[in-house]
DNA sequence: GTCCATGTTCTTTA
DNA sequence: CTAAAGAACATGGA
């Protein structure tokens, strides 16, 4: 579900409604969907939020990589990951009084929200709600002045072209696995790493060390150029996605490569070929996104 | 039943 | 030692 434009359409989408809240009450069906203070899913144990969230008020919020960040009244932060299938939702029509609400199948998560700091006034309560069917999304409570930013690479919208290229030097990766290495750089996911190398024509196979200066800054000129374009686009629905109004993204009908495997190229008209790369299905055009120079295919697998 | 899926962490292998 | 590869997590749709 969820890279960097579809997070950020999240966060756009709650940023008129949040901030001021007051947080009434939480329920939480799940507690293993919660943990304290980092991502790490050894300790598995959960975390109960409502002890932690009730009555506050939210501050801010803000995305950092594919992580939606709120800010409480007492500095501490709330970290949403929305893993594959994630779903945050505001439901504005939904009806204060309706205690009996079923909750929809894999709702792990309710918050209800005040738009006023005072509960007596009535006039606008919202349920904010978390769900997630393959439950590979976290919610991640951080304490004030907890460390927040662990192990995550720099954001690839504000990123200089001399640390890009700095980055990519240093890792004799396949560009695609670099570039879908969160500690290497933030945000990207399977759909924009194949989009801006196709647009870069520029080979997924190809060792990221062994990229020139002028490569390296056209790569991200093109990922920042597909990044806010799919932004404008409210993202890329291609099945679950949708934002926090439960509308989906428009960007899937500008995909190039990404899940069009045998479509013709839009540039030269080769097919589109599927081929599984650090785990993941890799799109490219075989004829755009060629190896030319600087070919050291004696690597290849025994 | 099989395979696949917008993600990440942990373990095993090289 | 590092880095790459594999397995695992959990659910649903084609």
């Amino acid at each position: 579900m969820p890279e960097l434009p579809e997070v950020q359409s999240v966060v756009d989408s709650l940023l008129p409604h949040l901030p001021g809240c007051t947080i009434l009450s939480v329920s939480q069906s799940r507690l293993d969907i919660a943990s304290h203070g980092a991502f790490t899913r050894s300790p598995a144990t959960g975390l109960p939020l409502a002890p932690l969230l009730t009555s506050r008020t939210i501050t801010s919020l803000h995305r950092r990589a594919k992580r939606i960040v709120l800010t409480l009244d007492n500095h501490a932060t709330l970290y949403f990951h929305l893993g594959m299938t994630g779903h945050l939702a505001l439901n504005s029509s939904h009806p204060p009084d309706q205690q009996s609400h079923p909750s929809l199948p894999h709702t792990h998560l309710t918050v209800i929200l005040s738009s006023t700091p005072s509960p007596h006034l009535t006039s606008n309560i919202l349920p904010l709600t978390f769900s997630d069917p393959r439950r590979f999304g976290k919610v991640v409570y951080l304490p004030p002045g907890h460390p927040t930013d662990l192990g995550l690479g720099p954001e690839p919208l504000t990123l200089p072209p001399a640390d890009f290229h700095t980055l990519l030097r240093s890792s004799k990766r396949p560009l695609k696995s670099a570039l879908l290495d969160q500690s290497l750089i933030a945000g990207l996911g399977n759909i924009y790493v194949d989009e801006s190398l196709h647009a870069a024509r520029l080979h997924p196979r190809k060792r990221a060390t062994t990229l020139t200066r002028a490569q390296s800054s056209l790569l991200l000129s093109h990922i920042q150029r597909i990044l806010l374009a799919s932004i404008a686009a409210n993202g890329s629905t291609l099945r679950d996605y949708r934002n926090a109004n439960n509308q989906p993204g428009n960007f899937q009908s500008s995909h190039q490569v990404y899940n069009r495997t045998g479509i013709p190229c839009p540039t030269c008209q080769t097919p589109i070929q599927k081929i599984t790369l650090a785990q993941r299905s890799t799109h490219f055009c075989p004829q755009c996104q060629s190896y030319r120079k600087t070919q050291n295919q004696h690597s290849r697998r025994t």
